[in-house]
DNA sequence: AATTGATTTAAACAAATGTTTAAAACAATT
DNA sequence: AATTGTTTTAAACATTTGTTTAAATCAATT
């Protein structure tokens, strides 16, 4: 099935790793059960990687890697629309962290690390965030009026992620909350467009506040 | 300091056991740390509560009634704006999810448990959510325009809450991103703020996109 | 003061878990 | 065929962890 067929145990036993940390944690996994649907003998943990921990570092950084490669962020050639250029983020964002039935182990494993960060991953998961919100923020730089600080901007940026994290976190509340024919329906494409609409008509009145205040 | 003054033993357990659940998670919670929290010798905790398992769930529970009572919704008198209500239920929203020096660990293990669901409990935080996300379809619904479906509904009140629990779930990142003293800026009035007017111009332009599809 | 029931304590138990070991099996090279 | 280095295996080890036990302590009542 999962991670049993031809590969070099360390690496059946690094994907076997990130499924369950992804679903258990890493105080819930055991070293047994990763053996177990590796395919491998119990010793084999720490004769390829030292310890747990270390499986569990590279289990990380092999989602975070895979995710990268998986669903990059298109380049847009110079002149490209902002509204587009926003479009396309939002849906790579959502692509991103969306689970779906489709969606392996990497995305799960994580948001559980940005959620509950490991010592050892702290600068790993961060470094790749931060360069992803400075394209946010420079799109959103092209669409909002001019004169919008900084802290405005980041919080619009705010508005935006938290609108697509919140299908990644929230799943089980969502499930619950829909028949099982609304939660289908909640496919990528409909998120983004939702989101990329909503977002948009905020991000263009931003300065409305302002001038309503000055009305004042 | 925090779990060790006058009450009774089982109280002082039941304190220190969520304290410590919400850090760490189920399986990172040893029953010696727990009872060494509370002063209390380590067979307390089979003694009052069975064993670990119940325990969490009390603790779940406990965590649960002090987070509604603590932070309830103000009842609006009839007529009462749908913008105030809406701003109200952010305001109480932000205030039960965000984390602040002054919140304590109800808050953090709650959302867990929404996050990754306990078995255990899985019908009583659920059973809170729906009254809640009724509310705010109902606040919705005054301020969208007549026509607005459902489907479109519920994708707004997903895009609030989202919003709200960005502030959560994306606590570590942010911390990362932004200065302490740009962190330290985002109080619950500012955030609050931010996030109803953002929703605001997105829900009252909701109508706009069927419009404009009309006149394609 | 004696009795009764509830609470606390120290010790022990059994199971689970991360890790190590030493031998066996395997694969490639000489 | 012998050798060498790598990989796999079963068993054992040392801790940790949830739970239990039986005695001791405490508190209230008779």
């Amino acid at each position: 099935m999962s991670a049993h067929d031809s590969d070099t145990t360390r690496e059946r036993i690094a994907d076997a790793a990130g499924e369950i940390f992804a679903d258990r944690g890493f105080d819930g996994t055991t070293v047994r059960d990763i053996c177990q649907r590796a395919g491998a003998n119990i010793a084999a943990v720490n004769y390829y990687f030292g310890d747990k921990k270390r499986l569990y570092v590279e289990a990380v950084v092999r989602a975070h890697r895979w995710r990268m490669e998986q669903f990059p962020l298109p380049d847009w050639p110079v002149g490209t629309p902002a509204e587009k250029k926003l479009a396309d983020f939002i849906t790579t964002f959502i692509r991103r962290v969306r689970i779906g039935p489709e969606i392996t182990w990497h995305t799960r494993l994580m948001m559980r690390e940005m959620a509950h960060p490991t010592d050892a991953c702290v600068e790993l998961a961060q470094s790749s965030i931060r360069p992803q919100f400075e394209i946010l923020l420079q799109i959103l730089r092209e669409l909002v009026p001019e004169g919008t600080t900084v802290d405005e901007l980041r919080l619009a940026a705010f508005s935006i992620v938290g609108q697509c994290l919140f299908y990644h976190f929230a799943d089980p509340v969502i499930r619950n909350l829909l028949t099982t024919e609304d939660y289908t329906s909640l496919d990528v494409q409909r998120l983004a467009e939702h989101i990329t609409e909503f977002s948009l008509k905020s991000v263009r009145h931003m300065a409305q506040h302002e001038r309503e205040e000055a009305l004042r």
